[in-house]
DNA sequence: TAACGTCATGCGAACGTTCGCATAAAGGAA
DNA sequence: TTCCTTTATGCGAACGTTCGCATGACGTTA
């Protein structure tokens, strides 16, 4: 497997390769016709400058480093996709790639693949997904001064560049579409309050019940796993309430919960969608396909995955943090059939 | 960000650094103390050897190279996470990293991406998946002569190192699993003919057919693009014949069609399960969750996973093809509701 | 005591680039 | 004609390793 070194492309083109070198890399001007020479040259012998060498003398790898964890068994990561093949699309424009690395529960662990990475001068710089509260990672690279981009946030007083759905604006236009639709007594299925997702996505909870005059009903707000199993048990017991009590409608956080709840719903002898409402989170491309159909809250992912490369890769290139600092992006509200307006059936 | 060098490293420990090269490499016997000061000095510096200079030496970079067609939009693909997980791991192990790149729909330039990676010397070798009949990927790769691991087939004639699901003994083991419930008239649904994964499939459900005794009956096979709604329509289509020549169960080669299938039935009042079998195939972990709940089958994702690296490691490490060149993994048929015994209610 | 093997370590070169400075040629001003 | 600029290209070194051979010290044998 006999590889074309820029030596005999000088060779070829007559020149010392250096020169080649520079005229490859834009550094420096040359006649037209040397100019000519070496780059027929390169044509012709189908020259692609080695990626380590070069590595190796400028001392950067433009290789970007992504981990992130793996979808527990049974559930499938509905952005996973997206969000990687847009990255990959990204970086390739600006001549990087992507080193993915195994996911390793253990935090010591975990840290020790990062550290490796950075001291073999593998990689340039780190995107992290899933950033939560006292983020060892973010503390890790802070500490470092390596370069990362967060698709998430952590702690407020983390200073770091990142880029967020936001989260409580989802919920919000959850809420209020709800509420449009005749719904009064609005129940959330969410996280332990140490979610830092969670608790960004029920911010908007509260402030859309505020906005439409509607109390808080602290009966009405279950915090549990947030899988199937949870949604479907928490809406049980709602379903146990005296009727006065009960939800006409239940916000998840996210669509498994939605799920759930759903079927909970269904076991009862219910409709989703018609005695009461659920929507979820996420926009799991499955919850289309369910019945009836869910209402849910989509993240525009490939947008996403574009901004943080952008961020990552200005960084890298330009040695300074991007500005702003932080990007919110507001997610989209999908109206399907678990959400319909409430039909006055003359009960309560 | 200074990083520590091996020169350092050998000042340190008051030998030579190609002594410390050696040494930390276990190239060579060296005094005990010798090799105890080298080996502190190493761990009192944190010393890592930089990956680019020893690519750059070794004339490897240690490095997989992967891309995979992205899934289509409204669509998860349900293994994508587990898969991509059990390599990173498994390579990791033998100390490989792997570099995910862009996919393009384009031939020409999906190929010249892999030459990129190739003549740059970023990867040591490949891993493809979705492997189709007169795949471009596989015969530019021979051609070049250079490392690579399929998971999926090709043609016959093509010999290359492979892992591939034998989608044939799962199909076979639902038909089968389904006769013995009592179905007799078993429908297919599944892709159009030039599909190798299809084919390899189908080649179950004929086999079982044959072995159960049953004959085939071309009105109960179709044939489409694979998704939700060809499942549905084709599933409808069935249900418009005359009684008498009415599926009983419908055998689709993978879960989305099976979810079409299922809609359908249920649009006309029937319950799949009952009335109808119903299975699928994937195990899209969305289909526990149906109701009811799907049968279909499930391929070991992980073991897979693991099993292209090991082979892809091997081939690159000692130079040769693994033995045997190729492995066909059983998949393994996980029963649902979706395909209860017939309850004899004296129809037909 | 000379000759020889063996063991532990050192040394120079190489991998394929990029970078900064040196230098030769050509042109212009004094 | 001399000297100074400018322009086009060359040259040596460096990036941080690994590799193969060289070498010096020591012990063994005749």
């Amino acid at each position: 497997m006999k590889r074309v070194t820029i030596k005999e492309v000088a060779a070829k083109a007559d020149v010392s390769y250096q020169t080649v070198s520079k005229v490859i890399n834009h550094k420096v001007e040359v006649l037209p016709e040397t100019a000519e020479r070496i780059w027929s040259a390169v044509e012709e012998l189908g020259y692609r400058p080695n990626y380590t060498a070069r590595s190796l003398r400028s001392q950067r790898s433009r290789t970007i480093g992504y981990t992130w964890s793996p979808t527990p068994h049974g559930l499938t990561n509905p952005i996973l996709d997206q969000f990687l093949q847009s990255m990959f699309l990204t970086a390739e424009q600006s001549g990087y790639y992507l080193l993915c690395f195994p996911y390793h529960e253990e935090n010591e662990r975990q840290l020790q693949v990062y550290a490796e990475l950075i001291d073999t001068g593998r990689v340039d710089g780190f995107v992290l997904s899933s950033v939560e509260y006292n983020d060892a990672r973010v503390q890790f690279l802070l500490e470092r001064e390596f370069p990362f981009v967060g698709f998430g946030r952590s702690d407020d007083e983390a200073l770091f560049p990142y880029i967020d759905v936001d989260g409580g604006v989802g919920v919000y236009q959850s809420v209020v579409h709800l509420y449009k639709g005749g719904r009064r007594q609005i129940a959330a299925l969410a996280w332990p309050e140490d979610s830092r997702v969670g608790n960004n996505r029920m911010s908007g909870y509260f402030n859309a019940l505020k906005d439409c005059g509607l109390p808080i009903n602290t009966h009405l707000i279950a915090r549990g796993a947030g899988n199937y199993e949870f949604g479907y048990q928490a809406c049980d017991e709602f379903l146990q309430l005296p009727r006065s009590l009960q939800p006409d409608a239940i916000v998840a956080l996210n669509d498994y919960m939605a799920m759930g709840a759903m079927a909970a719903i269904q076991n009862k002898g219910l409709v989703p969608g018609e005695e009461i409402a659920v929507t979820g989170f996420d926009d799991n491309p499955i919850v289309q396909y369910l019945r009836p159909s869910l209402t849910t809250v989509q993240q525009p992912i490939w947008d996403i995955g574009q901004k943080v490369i952008e961020m990552l890769v200005y960084q890298l290139e330009e040695g300074k943090l991007p500005d702003p600092l932080c990007t919110l992006i507001p997610p989209r509200l999908i109206v399907r059939q678990s959400s319909q307006p409430k039909t006055d059936t003359g009960k309560e």
